[in-house]
DNA sequence: CTCTATGCAAAAACTTTGCAGGGAT
DNA sequence: ATCCCTGCAAAGTTTTTGCATAGAG
C-alpha cells in the first residue's frame, strides 16, 4: 500500500499534511478518530477535517460514527466490517465476509452494532 | 405492537412525553431524527434526548448516525438492516436477512455504508 | 415525603467556514 | 497570474447538563 499509487490515479494533490494524515491511517490497524491522531499532526484541524473530506470524496478512505460520538476514519487494506459496542464502546474490526446481495449499491463499509461478549457476561 | 407492553417489561414509567415520543416512532417507516419529528412533539428537546438515551439504555429503540451527522431513531418491528448512501444521505431499510456468524455478540442494527443505485448512475 | 421527570438556559463536543496569507505550477 | 492549500479564529450543529420546579405513587 503505497501513498503515491493511492494519490496518483485520484484527483489529490499530495501536499506534505495529506501524507502525513494517510501514512498515520495506513500504519494503524484500526479505525482513528481526529483526537487519537491530533497529537501526531503538526497541521490544523480545519485542514485535517479539510482534507479528511476530500478523501473520502475521492473514496480513499471511509469514516463511520461510532459509540461515542466521534468519527473515526480509516484506509482499508482488506475488506472488513465493524462492530461497534453500544455499551463500552468498542470498535472492533470484523473479517468474516458477509454476503450481501445489494448487487446494484457499491458497499464501502458495513457498521454493526450490539453488544460485544465481554459486556454481555456482565 | 403496543406501547404498554413494549414498556411494562422494562425499567421505565410510562409518562405522557415518553407515549408521544414511542406512538411517532411506533407509527413511521424509517428511522427519524429530532429534527424530523420535532413539531409533533410538544417537550423541550432535553426531555425528548433523556428519554431517548433512556429508551435505548432499556432496548427498546435503537439509533444511528446517519451521513447527515444526525442520529436517528427507530423502534425495530422487523429486524433488519439500513443502507446510507454517502452521496446523498439517503437511508433504506433493507429487508435481505444477513448471516452472521458472530454467535457470542448481541447484534442490535446492521448499518451499510455506500453509494445507492440512483447515485452510481449519475 | 421521596423519587423521578420536565423545562429552560447554558454548556459541551466535534466539525465546518470565512478570510487572508502562502506555495506551487 | 492563477489555483489550490493552509492557519487562525469564529461560528455552526447536534446533543448534554445544571438547576429549580412539578408531578406521581
Amino acid at each position: 500500500m503505497n501513498i503515491e499509487n493511492i494519490v496518483n490515479t485520484k484527483n489529490i494533490k499530495l501536499t506534505s499534511a495529506r501524507k502525513t494524515i494517510l501514512e498515520i491511517l495506513i500504519s494503524s490497524n484500526k479505525p482513528l478518530s481526529y483526537e487519537d491522531i491530533k497529537s501526531k499532526l503538526s497541521m490544523d484541524k480545519a485542514t485535517f477535517y479539510r482534507n479528511i473530506t476530500k478523501f473520502e470524496e475521492e473514496n480513499v478512505i471511509n469514516s463511520f460514527e461510532s459509540n461515542d460520538k466521534k468519527r473515526y476514519f480509516e484506509i482499508q487494506k482488506t475488506k472488513h466490517s465493524h462492530f461497534i459496542c453500544t455499551s463500552c464502546s468498542k470498535i472492533e474490526c470484523i473479517h468474516e465476509k458477509l454476503d450481501l446481495k445489494l448487487s446494484k449499491y457499491q458497499i464501502d463499509n458495513i457498521i454493526i452494532k450490539g453488544i460485544c461478549p465481554k459486556c454481555l457476561d456482565k
